[in-house]
DNA sequence: TTCAATGTTGCAAAGTTTGGAAACAATTGT
DNA sequence: ACAATTGTTTCCAAACTTTGCAACATTGAA
């Protein structure tokens, strides 16, 4: 069916996506500590470059990293930490709910 | 591949995908306003009832809402408000840092 | 009870995402 | 120039998501 949601919020659905995966949670909490290297981080993952490649050009694309080349490295860095602080903050409410709601069923 | 990624980054990227299709951040929104019916959200997206009824399930499932049954209808109503705050937020501080890559690319 | 209205669930088709392997590109050092 | 190292891209198959349709469920009213 054709779409007559605005475009704005396709807009944030695609910068949602862009966390919508475990490696790339994974990813940006690393990355929190200190920048890392593509092959590092595909190590820690458990994947093939390929994939941690893959993973890194869609935060990269969404704005969550950006990178830069040392030598034959590519070095991948967060460029905005307080976005995972907001992230940890949302994940707080839904929980404190989810508690809630547990409790407390009316 | 076997995951050695931690469960605690499997249940945030859950919470995202939840939020990852423009028909649930538009159903968010709408809800902000006003508690709505299935069939209300149904219309507004452009959606059958059954497509509509199940981004809700989803977004019920992750926490983001909450429905009750009044008569035939079953209304859902935004449960924490703030997670929509903080999502505009990281957006804009996305934005922001995109802009200023682009005006001043080094 | 039967009907009408609203929601949910099961299913199949279409589309999207993910990951590994191999090919390719870029950089450094010999 | 060549080889070694690291990263990216392409191709493919498997897994997952989304949608509409049809069947079923729930509620309220005639």
């Amino acid at each position: 069916m054709d779409t007559p949601i605005p475009r704005k919020y396709s807009l944030r659905a695609e910068m949602f996506k862009a966390l919508a995966h475990p490696a790339r949670i994974y990813i940006l909490d690393k990355l929190r500590e200190r920048p890392r290297c593509v092959c590092e981080l595909a190590a820690e993952l458990g994947l093939e470059k390929s994939a941690a490649s893959k993973h890194l050009s869609l935060l990269r694309a969404a704005g969550f990293v950006e990178d830069e080349r040392r030598g034959t490295l590519v070095e991948y860095r967060l460029v905005a930490p307080c976005v995972l602080d907001m992230a940890a903050c949302a994940e707080g409410t839904i929980l404190e709910n989810r508690r809630k709601r547990l409790e407390m069923p009316e």
